[in-house]
DNA sequence: GTCTATAGTGCGATAGAC
DNA sequence: GTCTATCGCACTATAGAC
């Protein structure tokens, strides 16, 4: 599948989205119509990830935000509790989002390395749709207070057990070349991210979103399909 | 080459890495004897590496780093003008350590299996020894000015061009199967750095350093080595 | 529902004692 | 060569006008 036909398959919907986070957070959003909470939610959102990703959470200031949303100091305080609160909604809201579309992503795939190419596919094309929120959700992960630093660990590990599942499966059914699943899969991993950690690079050279996602699945194969006398310690 | 061996070939002399600072900037540096300026620059950025990599560069205060250094902050200033220039100095410091290290390494080795073998291990094995050198780098790189910034990712390209150099020679020999010898150069440099962003990841599994960098090998010669009929796009 | 104005806090940096 | 004390500023967060 190319990245054209997952962004239809995916259906990113942002004002959906937006309606969750106001439904989750309607008691503390002072704004009784849902039409102007969503609004404002998406400009704040756009506003702390387009600020945030340029000079980082920490030195983003609430004049930075008000200015680039276009909302004052004050009416966005009528949205979070506080600077920190900000920081855990978007992160909270774009583990929400990814979690979902991975899984609707494998349903229905058998064959180990269709599953694998899939995997990596999805992850791929996932992280340049929603570019701004992968590379926000790795850069500020450890200013989160301990609770969030928590839950955004256990969301990564069950991405990187979704890998090993699979490569289990492939070793299993004697496909695969015997490897430890939760390093090969740590390492898969470190190549899919990279689209997202290292875009501008990307960019500069003229790598498509698809040609970068085929060179890892080309990686990932040739390691889990070569000649199994060759498998090391 | 193991480690173990690494780290006695590399001879990473700490007293003559801070020495060298204070010849840059003797000038600015306010304390005249050398000695006490080694001892108090190593105070610092060992304090600034400690601090900032479990904060960030910018949450981190000038008290904190007081308190981390042992010196008042008075006394900081006689070291550094501004903390923007202690992040450019700390982040200067690192590449220059890498850079001579990294060119040391491959000294000597022709054969293409056993340059990428070396480079591979070298980057693992350097970042393992200097790791908080190698996180400070690569997370605050964004807080530095333009010039800074323009300089660190120069360092980094050169990384990637000496490993894009060993495939091309690799593939013009006939050894590696044709592929975009820049494109699979960035996705081996992003298996490398996955030692020292997710370290803690590692340290929990008890994944050795000597056995993540068999891994990456291992990856990085099952697609140079593959069978060259099967090279896609 | 959104704004302006500002309170209160803690920052980076420095002057001057020792 | 190092410290303490403090300046001036910019920050987060809020109160109250409209």
């Amino acid at each position: 599948m190319r990245y054209a036909k997952f962004l239809q398959a995916a259906k990113l919907d942002q004002a959906a989205i937006y309606q969750e986070i106001v439904d989750q957070h309607r008691d503390s959003i002072k704004a009784k119509k849902d039409q102007t909470a969503v609004k404002n939610l998406e400009l704040i959102f756009e506003a702390t990830l387009e600020v945030s990703n340029r000079k980082g959470f920490t030195a983003m200031t609430m004049r930075d935000l008000s200015k680039a949303s276009g909302l004052s100091m004050g009416a966005l305080y009528d949205y979070f509790a506080s600077k920190e609160e900000l920081l855990a909604m978007v992160q909270r809201t774009g583990r929400a989002v990814t979690s979902r579309l991975l899984k609707q992503g494998l349903a229905g795939i058998e064959d180990p390395v269709e599953r694998l190419t899939q995997a990596i596919r999805t992850h791929v094309f996932l992280s340049e749709a929603m570019r701004p929120w992968f590379f926000f959700s790795y850069m500020e992960a450890r200013h989160l207070g301990d609770q969030e630093k928590e839950r955004a660990k256990k969301s990564e590990m069950s991405v990187e057990s979704m890998f090993a599942g699979i490569l289990r499966q492939g070793q299993a059914a004697g496909v695969f070349k015997k490897s430890d699943p939760l390093l090969t899969a740590a390492v898969i991993k470190a190549m899919v991210q990279d689209w997202y950690l290292k875009r501008w690079k990307y960019v500069k050279r003229r790598v498509s979103v698809n040609r970068y996602a085929d060179q890892v699945r080309d990686m990932a194969l040739s390691f889990c399909l070569a000649d199994k006398s060759e498998a090391s310690v």
